[in-house]
DNA sequence: CGCGATCCTTGACCGAGATCAAACTGGAAT
DNA sequence: ATTCCAGTTTGATCTCGGTCAAGGATCGCG
């Protein structure tokens, strides 16, 4: 889908950007900009290290910055006054976050795990959006494919029981957490480790941490799959899992 | 916020599309477009009535029309094998419908009311947004606005109570129902009657019938609302429904 | 006006998941 | 090693909202 054979390059030349050598240059938004407006772009924005548990920003705040997720993992968030917390997005490289063409900003963003964005002002960022049409397509791509995610996951929330929303989340990291690099696609991954901790797969799915603790602990003892680490997941048994996902 | 003066003309000269009397041609997606365009866009679309209960669009279809809503409310849906449902989005007058750029509708739209849409085959809707970049905008910053209306929703199924669900529910109808002309803004109504029967209020909110239900007359008991009839609702507190909603 | 169908309400009961509380685990710091 | 501590698991209990089962209201229609 995406050409992954850009050649590497050791040193910069001078007229190169940062973007030159990115490594979800193919994959982001910017993919396909050509130079001059590559270089433009790369002007405005700067790279951002971001460690896990930092904001980066916050929910209500004025939306005075966009971003795009290099690597590492992060949450969108909103909350209630009274401190209940519920996971409204899951950004992964290449992805973009923040609100651009709007003045607030509607949910939190913290890094899950150490992450690096390249980061933009939001006006910025609007007015070459709106120069650039071919930017603006993607991101209109992009908005579409993840507001079908957001509904899919509104009937999970509504709808679907514990063991429902567990083995549905599985399955659903089992295949975002497969191919992050840009091989070929490889399939739902077998095993891997959660970028949650268990409080927070409670914020995703709308439980409390016990609850999906409990969860947990059945599919081991049913021989669904194996927790070799707090974090780490191996599936052994995916047709059970789809089964259970309803 | 949009102009609302635009002539009303009774007889149509030839060089007129059924665009020019539109009631939505002002708060639309094709708000914007010049003469030559919107002769255009017309030749592409045609208008349609769905009568309340008919199906617009089916789950997991080939993505084949989208529209833009001109009279009536529609729901999105999400249905599990077994039946459950859940409500992902309302689209009222004015609000576009139906997945561009994609393959698959993730959601079936259905009409609430008797309502009136501009239907558009998909691929030559897709084609025309490529070559307008203002219309592409348009469409990105209704998607982006529509983004974060969802998500708020996922808080409310994820982590409201039913007391709190409902409350919520009451107050953002008394908005979205309130100024579905074009006067000035009015605020929101204190009276109104909902689009939904008692079943769908359910398959919005998270919830069963019987619980609507009863927490429907529990506000009404409490003289927080009155129901004149199956779905006429007035407010006599907002203050209280606010503090319900959490 | 009365009939029937559909939608809505109410009641009794139940159970999935929340809450409260305590014990356990595993990694980091001393 | 040992201690510490946040994160996690497990257990006991409770409660909100779901389920099952009747009734009641409302509306379209003859």
């Amino acid at each position: 889908m995406h050409d992954c054979r850009r050649p590497l390059r050791l040193v910069e030349p001078e007229w190169m950007s940062a973007c030159d050598t990115c490594i979800v240059r193919n994959r982001a938004i910017c993919a396909g900009l050509e130079h001059p407006e590559i270089t433009a772009l790369s002007a405005m924005g700067r790279r951002r290290s971001v460690s896990a548990g930092e904001p980066l920003i916050w929910e209500d705040d004025d939306s005075l910055l966009v971003a795009n997720v290099i690597e590492g993992v992060l949450k969108l968030t909103t909350s209630t006054a009274d401190g209940r917390e519920q996971i409204v997005g899951v950004a992964y490289p290449s992805d973009f976050i923040g609100r651009p063409f709007g003045q607030t900003s509607a949910a939190s963003v913290v890094a899950l795990t150490d992450a690096r964005v390249c980061v933009f002002a939001r006006n910025d960022f609007d007015r070459f959006a709106r120069e650039h049409p071919e930017l603006e397509h993607k991101l209109l791509e992009r908005t579409l494919a993840e507001l079908d995610r957001t509904r899919a996951w509104m009937m999970l929330l509504g709808r679907k029981s514990a063991p429902e929303k567990i083995a549905t989340f599985l399955l659903d990291m089992s295949e975002r957490l497969a191919d992050n690099g840009c091989m070929a696609h490889t399939g739902p991954a077998r095993q891997f480790t959660l970028p949650f901790s268990r409080q927070q797969v409670a914020d995703l799915l709308g439980l409390t941490i016990e609850t999906v603790s409990r969860q947990f602990t059945r599919l081991k003892a049913d021989g669904v799959v194996a927790l070799p680490g707090r974090r780490d997941v191996e599936i052994l048994d995916r047709a059970a899992l789809q089964a259970l996902a309803g």
